[in-house]
RNA sequence: GCCCUCAUCGUCUAGCGGCCCAGGACGCCGCCCUUUCAAGGCGGUAGCACGGGUUCGAAUCCCGUUGGGGGCACCA
């Protein structure tokens, strides 16, 4: 499962780096996960390889347990130069001392000269004054006082670092020279640093990007919010939409324009550019960006791109048809006039179904507000006027129907809703005479005496 | 409680001191087109959170207030 605000966050990176000549290095920090359920990881890649990210266009994923001998090596190291120290002071112990509200750790083991053992955590010595600076590409020189800074956790008392340090060491031995995350870990961020210098290194530039907030702008969540990208790709968006949307929150391209092609972006987007403040994911938005990248499709590619919903996949649920009365011929007649009506395309199911169901899926709302009085007069009428027909094709069918209607004072509008619901079960859908044409005079001419059946 | 951070239409944004009584997009509302529904065309609705400064001039700079978000573990 690969969330929506890790994929932006990715496609920023990947994008940041090939504008740098530099290498988007694909971290993976939930090691648990990592270790225990490969698949979680090939969700991740696989969503990567869907927006375009192609494995082999980045390193990785590495896993924060690649350098755990590094990780040990520094830790030992600060402590030698005496920036570390062993505490052995429990959570309560600490909370008597320092009271009820937690205000930090309180210094109580700076000075005690503990050595390593049983129960003892090393906790990093952070400076009595003066502040810590760090370069953000968004949000300029965030500072903050060291005095306020606890003297926090480095490695656990069985020796295994946290992630506070696990990180930086992983960076410091990869080389990265450019950390692109999430505005969550700015907080994090002078402790890190402060351990780069601690380690003898000169950190890197960061650059925190806002959140992806929900309509209640909290941070997306798991549990709460619809937030897998694989979801979004198994109802039918298209990578082109998702990319496109998903880069435009907290940043635009230049001019009065919004649906750019995706060299536009990656020659205009700059990570300076992007806007500090928290973005709220609109699906409304996302939809009507994918109507359009749809439209935009030419027609086979339309049918193609449809396939997977036609038939079923692993992930994607089957239609309603049998298979073996799937038939390619008919869906491709009707394509075109499904193409601007569905906005993902998911959508083709219920748009097509009538072609390829023995009898249509009939919708009873739709049923009462097209079958009222004179519906039976007029399918009658229109059952014996198209059985009269000479050639069964949509121009013939609209002029004998609109005929059959302006016998009885009625509009098209009006004549055509008993017959579509009879044939398609709903009083929405494709342009009726093109579907006629395409489902064939038998099949139609039963579903409208079965109409008329059930209205007797 | 402490620390950090953010603040332009409902939403995403343009704007980086005069081009802005604020532009675009989605949404919403009309009208046109029309065999339903869409698509398309045209039009409309709606915003610089508040209060102080600085300046000839502020959406743009500074301070404060308010509001939102995030972080403060031997989690990651």
């Amino acid at each position: 499962m690969f969330h929506v605000g890790g994929a932006r966050s990715a496609l920023q990176n990947w994008i940041y780096a090939k504008q740098h000549d530099g290498v988007f290095v694909l971290r993976i920090e939930d090691t648990d996960a990592a270790r225990n359920r490969p698949e979680w990881t090939e969700g991740i890649l696989s969503a990567l390889d869907w927006l375009g990210i192609s494995r082999g266009s980045y390193e990785g994923p590495y896993f924060q347990s690649s350098y755990e001998a590094e990780h040990r090596t520094a830790a030992r190291r600060l402590y030698e130069t005496g920036r570390a120290y062993y505490c052995d002071c429990t959570r309560e112990q600490i909370q008597q001392r320092t009271g009820s509200q937690y205000t930090g750790y309180d210094g109580y083991c700076r000075d005690r000269g503990l050595g390593p053992g049983e129960g003892r955590a090393l906790r990093f010595r952070t400076p009595d004054d003066g502040v810590t600076r760090v370069v953000d590409l968004i949000r300029g020189e965030p500072t903050f006082e060291n005095k306020l800074l606890e003297d926090f956790v480095i490695a656990r008392s069985d020796g295994s670092p946290v992630f506070l340090l696990a990180n930086v060491v992983d960076d410091m031995t990869m080389g990265i020279t450019h950390v692109i995350r999430a505005e969550e870990h700015l907080p994090n961020t002078p402790k890190q640093q402060l351990l780069w210098q601690a380690l003898g290194h000169e950190p890197p530039i960061w650059a925190h990007v806002p959140v992806v907030v929900n309509e209640k702008r909290q941070k997306l969540s798991k549990r709460r919010d619809k937030v897998a990208l694989e979801a979004y790709r198994d109802e039918g968006y298209l990578a082109d939409a998702m990319r496109n949307y998903l880069m435009l929150l907290g940043w635009a391209p230049s001019g009065d324009r919004e649906i750019v092609p995706w060299h536009v972006i990656e020659k205009e987007f700059r990570l300076e550019d992007v806007n500090p403040s928290p973005a709220f994911f609109d699906e409304k938005k996302l939809r009507a960006f994918n109507g359009e990248y749809i439209r935009a499709l030419s027609v086979p590619d339309f049918v193609a791109a449809c396939q997977p919903w036609l038939t079923g996949t692993a992930t994607i649920p089957s239609p309603p048809w049998r298979s073996e009365d799937f038939d390619a011929a008919a869906f491709e007649a009707v394509a075109p006039l499904a193409q601007t009506r569905i906005s993902v395309l998911s959508e083709i199911v219920p748009n097509v179904d009538f072609l390829f169901l023995s009898e249509p899926v009939v919708d009873e709302a739709s049923w009462a507000k097209a079958m009222k009085e004179g519906a039976a007069d007029l399918l009658g009428a229109a059952i014996e006027a198209f059985e009269a027909v000479p050639s069964w094709d949509a121009a013939t069918l609209k002029e004998t129907l609109e005929r059959v209607g302006t016998e009885r004072g009625l509009k098209l509008g009006k004549a055509q809703a008993p017959v579509r619901v009879a044939v398609t079960g709903r009083t929405v859908g494709l342009p009726l005479f093109e579907s006629l044409a395409v489902l064939g005079r038998e099949r139609t001419l039963a579903r409208l005496r079965a109409a008329l059946a059930r209205l007797a």
